[in-house]
RNA sequence: GCGGGUGUAACUCAAUGGUAGAGUGUCAGCUUCCCAAGCUGAAAGUUGUGGGUUCGAUCCCCAUCACCCGCUCCA
């Protein structure tokens, strides 16, 4: 299973240092989040796993780190400052917004109702660089971390001596002032992006044998594609998604999205955008750009650049001319993902809640009592709304529906009939819609909530490598010195290799659980016959099965486990 | 920005027009030979914020902020 809503993940959040609401001493501010010691951690090493997957398992890729603040005019010729902006209006009649340039006529499509004046949005944050401020120190904040990479086309190009194809990746905050954000880290207006813009050969100038750009933009969006798979997101809740060329904007040649099924209503969203941009960025930044290109690309003569931002091919030999070399402006493949919702989707998909041992006939006995009186009342409440329908009369505002009341019943019925299975299944039932509204589940939830602190448990199924937490060491008992200070030693062993942490503030079930919690895969256990014999207990994660190691492999031992390499 | 909902301890929730309780969690001590065990004790909230009505508000009203669910967006 995966997490069933997002509440679930925001209170985890919240409760085991992940992320916290961003200023929340002074009431928060609007969809800005905090990542806390442990969501650090994560966000890191996702970070970490796709630099290692695209700079450096690849040989032909840079990196690279572009400042937030650039000079105006990249967002001038990069089009953002003209149509990064929506005009928008709102129906005064019907309250809909709509887009003006999106539409006809100066009445609401919907009702013919009276519209707004457009107001511009524009959605890059503005400031002010050095001491004035008038239009003369104005800037912005990045939209995103792209034209950095194009404007730095060829002292890359030049200082790694690279041919084409070859790439430039870059991790970094962008910062975007949206007009709706929500769903907690999925869409805000700080937010940090890992973009890759991949340059190639223009069809045109193509030797034999050498991808063009149609075949390398479909590697990437495979590559990306087995990326997530590869770090633990199930394929079936990860798909492909090609623009419309509706939707396309007008620079781009196709754009495939990676989406993500997200729990609950945010559902299939984009973690990640695939792009075939051309020459289009490339152009837009260059210089003495032909009238012809200009027109075809849409774009108008950059009299600011003083480069030209092209590529000297030494092996095309013109098959006309015979004559060796050509210049030209490269093509560009932009894989563009974004690393918070790439975090929140490892989260969403780690998320496990587990019966870990079965609860016996008598511990559920009051349980079964309060659900049978539940079932009772709520059997009597289905009755009284299908009397009311069969009148005629529409029920009670206040009271569920009497298809929320059905669905619920049947919902209660099926975890009852399950149990022990079920025990998690309770909570799902009394936060349904509609339940809110009914005595009768209040009673239920308290009831099951004990039962299931006793026998599941929540776990984070996170791919090793992304566990902020990689080992904890335990003594089985914390009054034994003995045993602490072997434990100590172990954890102080470890610390060069690996994050790892020392706990022994509870009995050992608790500590288990609490390192289930947050994804950690490995939990060292130091008891009576680690004194004889200097070997630990290295317990699962997911399978919670034990294993005897020898402290002196220990790090071997981990570190090949988890897939990183001892130095 | 518009409509609907929510806001009480770190978390999940309860309560009342007379200034708040429970469970979990946390901390300390004892105990414990492997999956949220037990015992003892402790800390913790100007009930989101600011106004108003009232003798008195956490509860009623208004505003504001934040979050969640619907309209827009594309990392």
């Amino acid at each position: 299973m995966v997490a069933p809503d997002m509440e679930k993940i925001v209170s985890l959040s919240k409760r085991r240092g992940f992320i916290f609401q961003s200023s929340e001493v002074y009431g928060g501010i609007g969809s800005t989040w905090d990542y806390g010691p442990l969501g650090v951690e994560l966000k890191n090493n996702v970070k970490r796993a796709w630099w290692r997957s695209v700079v450096y398992d690849r040989e032909d890729m840079e990196g690279l780190d572009a400042a937030i603040l650039m000079n105006r005019l990249v967002w001038r010729y990069s089009g953002h400052e003209a149509t990064f902006s929506d005009p928008l209006v709102d129906c005064k009649q019907c309250k809909k917004r709509f887009r003006s340039d999106h539409i006809q006529g100066k009445t609401c499509p919907e009702c013919t109702g009276e519209l707004t004046e457009p107001r511009s949005f524009n959605l890059m944050f503005q400031t002010y660089v050095g001491p004035v401020q008038d239009d003369s120190g104005l800037a912005y904040l990045r939209p995103e971390t792209a034209q950095g990479i194009f404007v730095n086309f060829m002292n890359v190009q030049q200082t790694m001596r690279r041919k084409l194809p070859f790439g430039v990746a870059q991790i970094g905050k962008s910062f975007r002032n949206e007009i709706t954000p929500g769903n907690f880290t999925f869409r805000t207006r700080e937010f940090e992006q890992m973009e890759i813009e991949y340059y190639c050969k223009p069809p045109k100038y193509l030797q034999s044998g050498e991808k063009d750009d149609v075949q390398l933009h479909q590697e990437w969006i495979d590559q990306r594609f087995s990326w997530y798979v590869r770090l633990g997101i199930d394929p079936s809740r990860l798909q492909k998604r090609q623009q419309e060329t509706a939707e396309l904007a007008h620079y781009a040649k196709a754009t495939t999205d990676i989406e993500y099924l997200f729990p609950g209503s945010l559902g299939w969203s984009e973690l990640e955008g695939i792009a075939n941009r051309q020459d289009y960025d490339l152009s837009a930044h260059s210089k003495d750009i032909a009238e012809a290109d200009l027109e075809r690309l849409k774009l108008s003569k950059n009299t600011d650049s003083v480069q030209k931002l092209d590529y000297f091919d030494e092996q095309y030999t013109d098959p006309e001319t015979n004559k060796k070399g050509v210049r030209y402006v490269p093509y560009v493949i932009e894989p563009s993902a974004g690393a918070d919702r790439a975090t929140l989707a490892f989260l969403c998909e780690a998320y496990n809640e587990e019966l870990v041992s079965e609860p016996k006939e008598s511990d559920l006995t009051q349980l079964r009592e309060t659900c049978a009186a539940a079932a009772k009342n709520l059997e009597k409440k289905v009755a009284e709304a299908e009397k009311q329908r069969a009148k005629g009369a529409d029920l009670k505002a206040e009271g569920p529906s009497l298809e929320q009341l059905k669905s619920i019943s049947d919902a209660l019925a099926n975890a009852v009939a399950g149990l022990p299975q079920t025990l998690l299944a309770f909570e799902d039932v009394c936060n349904m819609q509609g339940a809110e509204r009914l005595d009768v589940l209040k009673k239920v939830r308290p009831i099951a909530a004990k039962l299931c602190d006793e026998f599941t448990r929540v776990v984070l199924k996170l791919h090793p490598q992304l566990a902020p937490i990689k080992v904890a060491v335990f003594p089985l008992k914390k009054n034994e010195p003995r045993i602490v200070e072997v434990a100590k030693k172990i954890r102080q062993d470890l610390q060069p290799f690996l994050r790892v942490v020392y706990d022994d503030t509870a009995g050992i079930g608790k500590l288990y659980r609490r390192q289930d919690e947050i994804g950690t895969p490995f939990c060292l256990t130091v008891d009576f016959q680690s004194l004889d014999d200097s070997t630990v207990t290295v317990r699962d994660r997911d399978t919670m099965q034990q294993e005897r190691v020898a402290i002196a492999e220990l790090a071997t031992h981990l570190c090949k486990k988890i897939g990183l390499s001892i130095f």
